[in-house]
DNA sequence: CTGAAAGCGCTAACAG
DNA sequence: CTGTTAGCGCTTTCAG
């Protein structure tokens, strides 16, 4: 049975011409209610499912979004893919899933399959790489989350307040009595982690703290990683707190530190970042910095579908979502 | 410059007709070299990008394959999509993801959309309501992974050898001396959990312990669920090991039981199943029975490539990969 | 209110 | 080897 069927066919079962079934179908106005019956009992005997291929054709809509990010087996970009499809689903658009794997070259790839794909627009996280923002045509919806690219751009851009993430997570260190602050911050150039570390800086400022730059630690946010990272320097340098810009870092560290002996936190306080579901039930649960994802994710969507409906909205906006501590059991 | 440059644009610039051009970015053949250079001369200084809308509408295909699956955000779940992704891109293959979030009905609506949207092929993960197979138009290329669809269906199906997963985890756990063998299990009835079920009971028999109903928990794949079943059992039954059917409910078990008192393994043994990333990093590290993911999620990307390029494969096959059990410190 | 006709950009016979 | 032609399925003027 699976001849594919046409409009056409509908057009000939309903009696009618093809733009008639096609006025039904779009806005059904200017068409009697008679006319609009037997289009649609046509359509509904027929089983008739307009192909979109042809249609984006015509129009020019593809009604789909394309998403680029750099790793979807990480917790944080996972859920804000889920909410951004969530919230494009509820609109009818698909999502054109990317994983650029943290790669410019496959990022830049994707970017233009996307292009050739005709999206209607893009939200894109970026590997790092701010040349790849170039390959965007001017007149294509772009919401840039996360990273943010550098000032010159005129780019929707949508972020938690990451410099006040990382005050909050290194005042709350300090103020349990934390002198000696470990700060471990991805390795890459990007955004938030440096607006982390700035906030850490600002914090320690405001107690009086020397800011030494061997106390920052990078790493991959890999497990394995900052394993081998905190081998390496726990018994070079003395810390007495960590404010891990990731809990995965954190949990990372709190592992290695466990199985070198030490109690956490009686003799070492740990806050991560994200707030990913596992911090709440790792082994001491962790304090961490929360931040409001599903809201990033659906502002990022409803933001991309505005700039769809009304490509014309000048000035570009950045959005920044509050952040706020969860205090657990990793620190006092 | 925005102008959107068509094959018209490159045959004119070029001196040739459209369908020369055609040719000549498609095969090639029965082409000159010169004419050839001639148009990848053109192509190259305008830029040009075909229109795979236009080109899908010709050929009926549009080199995209569809995943519809229940949680990007269960870590099972998105390093499949992520492995998968990765294959069907170097072929060029986009992806187009959908979340079901476990519901039938917005997994009909995505089966749907995804058909409208013609795409090539469809890699499949149910929320377990076997009617929305019926779907499938019989000529599209189908892959079934993970839960595994009612027996009489002709369709392609993978997984892990979830059985043999399950009777490795409870042997395991009755040759380190357990004897009351708790296991904890998703409430759907979804076929990997049933086979790690059966799995399970045969180990039981193997070793002459009795089965006992009361024995098996439910409960959504959830950190806070299982917390709650725990609490609710732990002193109503007694027992001295945990087959936890996923390392989730493996760590919600760990945390709850750690919290009331119990030393884990000395007082509970506990072994999880599917290998996830902070197995090995949590307090204690997880014994666990891994699943190769990639290589279900590369078979699964090549197996629906297979099948789009040669739809008559006749007999559907089904593919079941090897699991095995890593040991860490929540056994001894 | 409805139908005819053109055309979105491309590919695939079919001639030559 | 290359050009002409038709048409994929749909939307959108333009007449009527």
């Amino acid at each position: 049975m699976s001849v594919k069927i046409s409009m056409k066919d509908v057009a000939k079962e309903a009696g009618v011409s093809v733009s008639t079934v096609s006025r039904v179908l779009n806005n059904g106005k200017y068409v009697t209610d008679e006319t609009k019956n037997k289009v649609n009992t046509a359509v509904k005997k027929l089983n008739y499912r307009p192909n979109v291929i042809a249609r984006g054709l015509r129009t020019q809509k593809t009604n789909s979004v394309g998403l680029i990010l750099p790793d979807i087996t990480n917790e944080f970009f996972g859920k804000l893919a889920k909410s951004i499809e969530e919230k494009l689903n509820e609109h009818n658009i698909n999502l054109l899933l990317c994983n650029s794997n943290e790669n410019p070259k496959i990022e830049k790839n994707y970017i233009e399959a996307l292009l050739d794909k005709s999206v209607d627009g893009l939200i894109f996280i970026s590997s790092g790489f701010d040349e790849n923002l170039d390959l965007f045509p001017e007149d294509l919806p772009v919401v840039v989350i996360d990273r943010r690219p550098s000032a010159d751009r005129n780019i929707y851009f949508i972020s938690s307040e990451n410099k006040k993430g990382g005050y909050l997570a290194t005042k709350h260190l300090i103020e349990n009595g934390c002198r000696d602050i470990l700060m471990l911050k991805d390795e890459k150039l990007v955004s938030p982690m440096n607006e982390r570390l700035l906030g850490y800086q600002a914090a320690l400022r405001d107690y009086n703290i020397d800011f030494r730059p061997e106390y920052i630690i990078k790493s991959k946010i890999d497990l394995k990683e900052i394993k081998e990272k905190i081998l390496k320097i726990h018994n070079k340098i003395k810390f007495d707190g960590i404010f891990a810009g990731a809990d995965r870092l954190a949990i990372g560290a709190i592992r290695t530190l466990s199985k070198l002996g030490y109690q956490i936190p009686a003799d070492i306080q740990i806050v991560g970042f994200d707030n990913i579901p596992f911090a709440k039930y790792y082994n001491p649960s962790i304090t961490t910095i929360a931040q409001q994802i599903d809201k990033i994710g659906h502002k990022s969507a409803e933001l991309i579908i505005e700039l769809i409906n009304n490509k014309n909205m000048g000035q570009a906006d950045s959005f920044y979502f509050p952040v706020y501590l969860i205090k657990r059991e990793s620190t006092t």
